[in-house]
DNA sequence: TAGGCCATGTGGTCCAACCACATCAACTAC
DNA sequence: GTAGTTGATGTGGTTGGACCACATGGCCTA
């Protein structure tokens, strides 16, 4: 009874007929990121073939990370979908930027085009928006205590990661932490060349609080446009010139 | 009596422990292309684990392209090591980080977001393009001589990262270079299920074409557009539901 | 010698259990 | 009544055994 419209190859290996018809559910919207499968039993029962198959089919989802299959029962069992699959064959991913001799102009040009990528992606209800928030009240406390200028980059650097975080994106998330380096270390001249740097961190603090907003509020757009202005005038008061308006660093 | 040196995760799970013992066999050159995996009932017994186990774990490589497996007798027959993943993927088999949910969707997704970035910015004269041009031509040789479908597309990814390169920020190229191994992961897989390669490589070299004729015609808002459609549809293409091994399912 | 047959070994599939784990509801003790 | 315990339920994780289809190669027969 079970005759989902699938063209079966006579020869198909069987689970491979699993994973046509997982596919088939995700590419018409029957299923979906977050969603749950059938359990095992189950699922072999409506395609009638072994849980062995289905399992088989699984696995191969998993180790392509399509799905996440938990034990127990609650939120945390089954097998859940955790990545729109309809471009995804797994494969490992290793960052090894090497962010030693790198120009600032084009950290802070990437920068640009990676945070304003995310700010306009994140979703208002992201749980890495709580950290950045946190992170904005630390950097408050810090202010206060006239700690160093350095504990608050610190913290200011993890606030701009939550943010990209809360984009969703793994690959975009590894990046911009393959550049918290690059960033720490250019704290240093920034401070140094800062006439009041006070006044300097109430903007800093300000802008932040916009763009969190504007994510929260779901507006991505102004929080990208936020977060190149914010960006920008950060490089530029820390003496060094943004690479101009979009155009590189000619030479 | 078989004492592998591995270290077993007591929480590892068991096809996990069987992708661990093929990575050794693989790194320690116990194991290379065209050899064969003892059977897995063999297997099964010297791992002393269940040949379920040991199925998922070889279904997995085979989804990845490492194996090839075949029934029967003969030459044809066992388990085959097809490809070196040693080599396309780094210094070890990453299998674990396989699956540790770095959903390729994300990449495709970077890909995009970097790729079109420097297509839309890259100079015209930039020098760049010349190696770009040149890999073209090496493309077409390649695809006039033979079925070579690896060689085209290790090409086809310099290809690409030249034209990252183009773009002349030194951190996006860093970047880019950091996807090159994950990128090259899957083409593998990708090659082994097309159903004509020879079609898809000419589609793939025509639209190339005009990816670097627009830059070319400093038409970066066309550039742009052509290469997020050429990333986007040449995932597409190797989509989920025909992992490496069967034939793909016709349409 | 030529042909056919079958023992052997492979991966492919299926089944029936059992385990470990996590939740939740019913129950019990206070 | 509340708090803690216990068991039912359902999930994926694992196992061993069984049978199948297939391909080879040697044995046996004509």
């Amino acid at each position: 009874m079970w005759s989902n419209h699938i063209n079966y190859d006579s020869d198909m290996r069987t689970h491979q007929l699993v994973l046509t018809w997982i596919e088939k559910q995700l590419s018409d919207g029957q299923l979906s990121v977050g969603g749950r499968l059938p359990s095992e039993r189950t699922l072999a029962e409506q395609l009638a073939v072994s849980r062995t198959s289905v399992r088989e089919a699984i696995r191969i989802l998993e180790a392509m990370g399509v799905v996440r299959a938990g034990v127990g029962s609650g939120p945390e069992a089954g097998t859940v979908v955790i990545s729109d699959p309809t471009a995804a064959l797994g494969s490992a991913l290793r960052l090894h930027v090497a962010t030693q001799h790198l120009p600032v102009s084009d950290i802070v040009e990437t920068r640009i085009l990676l945070e304003t990528w995310a700010a306009a992606r994140a979703k208002p209800d992201a749980p890495e928006l709580d950290l950045a928030a946190m992170l904005l009240g630390e950097m408050d406390a810090v202010e206060r205590v006239a700690r160093t200028a350095d504990d608050f980059l610190a913290l200011d650097i993890r606030f701009h990661l939550a943010l990209a975080d809360a984009a969703g994106n793994a690959v975009v998330s590894a990046m911009m932490g393959s550049l918290r380096e690059s960033i720490q270390g250019y704290t240093a001249r920034f401070t140094a060349n800062l006439p009041d740097w006070d006044a300097t961190a109430s903007r800093l603090q300000a802008e932040h609080r916009e763009i969190l907003a504007a994510i929260r509020n779901d507006d991505g757009a102004r929080a990208a446009t936020l977060v190149a202005a914010h960006i920008e005038g950060y490089y530029r008061e820390g003496g060094v010139g943004r690479p101009a308006g979009g155009r590189p660093a000619e030479e």
